[in-house]
DNA sequence: ACTTGCGTCAACACTGACGTTGAATCACGC
DNA sequence: GCGTGATTCAACGTCAGTGTTGACGCAAGT
């Protein structure tokens, strides 16, 4: 029904139709932009001015290319859930031992910490913050996301434990969490480039479950 | 230099240094209700007027026990740090085996996240967000200190390796960071009374890392 | 009954951040 | 040179959240 309301939304939503192709560009790096400022300050304390100054431009130009603060957080971690989800579910039907389901699902995880910089650690560190409570279509489809992609982990190592080939006196969803403790806690500290890649933390990940468990 | 600027402010000033029974209890309970409140929503996106809500009062009426936002966040996680510090500490300097000391500490730390909650929460969750680039003196002895902290895990970790009782194929801080990951990341599901107790947590922790390193 | 001081409250002022506007600037085909 | 659309800008209006104010109810002591 209602229609583009302010002038500079409808110039954006012609640019964005036409899909120029340095429009595209632009977009996309301002986008990164954003999610370098949102995993440094956090969304909330993100302020557009700034992200508008490392963008090497003024707060009004970024409406050109997005409606808002929130579209630019949706943009930034648009992908990264739909993908691991993508991912995990994938190797869930995999002709496989659990045991290397379950290793490819660690190293997959791991890889979208260095393969999507900063955008993963964005996510991690906010999604249930202002997603949880918010009843807008894309917050509860991140929820439902989110749960699958659990799922499919609780699921192999139940089957683990179920078949012997994991420790089964850890509660799954204990077993779970810890898990994913060892791979996000990566949002802390893992930066590409910096020593140690994606590849070493997965081995190490990797080992530490594994024989662990 | 400067004294109390405001009236409130000295009424409150003055209330603090009687230090009333009650006055004191109920700046507690204030605190407790800001940290749950904190804990759900994230620092920024917390506002004065919900926490007032839950204490049961309106917002003016918090600065009569604290000065604000900032003082209220620091006296939820003020003992925190340091006690989990002191506690650290103590542990480092006992004559036990490394192992023993490594366990040990595996279930200090988990225990906080009991015992402290939700206060513990609050402070993995918002630590580095807001004060890592503020040049406060709160702020840089909280990272001197968390520095330190981490200091006496490496530490050892590194003896446990020299020693050959924990594998010695992965660098040291990558070993910690693991740990850290599988310790930390309950601030993101653990519930005091939901099932699971931190002992529980921790004897299962503490099997995982020690059979996988 | 009268003071005293604690805890509370409705209301105001200030600030920072957001979304929007209308015009200025620039590139580029004609 | 000139119109045309793409992109940027300085400036404005608005709003949510914070800190402050001055006064009010009220229980306790005298």
């Amino acid at each position: 029904m209602s229609g583009p309301q302010s002038n500079i939304e409808r110039r954006r939503l012609a640019a964005r139709a036409e899909g120029g192709e340095e429009y595209q560009t632009k977009l996309r790096q301002l986008v990164n932009v954003a999610a370098d400022v949102f995993k440094e300050k956090g969304y909330e304390a993100a302020t557009l001015a700034e992200i508008a100054e490392r963008f090497g431009s003024v707060r009004a130009s970024l409406y050109y290319y997005v409606s808002g603060k929130e579209e630019l957080f949706q943009e930034a971690v648009r992908d990264i859930l739909a993908r691991n989800l993508a991912d995990a579910e994938r190797v869930q039907d995999l002709d496989l031992p659990v045991r290397e389901k379950l290793d490819k699902l660690i190293s997959q995880l791991i890889s979208s910490y260095e393969e999507h910089y900063p955008h993963m650690s964005v996510y991690v560190q906010e999604n249930m913050q202002h997603v949880n409570h918010e009843p807008t279509a894309w917050a509860t489809q991140m929820v439902r996301e989110t749960r699958r992609y659990e799922k499919v982990w609780i699921d192999l190592l139940q089957e683990g434990m179920d078949e012997g080939v994991l420790r089964n006196d850890i509660p799954v969803v204990l077993a779970a969490n810890i898990v994913f403790g060892m791979c996000n806690w990566m949002h802390r500290w893992f930066k590409p480039g910096a020593k140690l890649s994606a590849a070493q933390v997965a081995d190490a990940v990797s080992k530490v479950f594994f024989e662990g468990m």
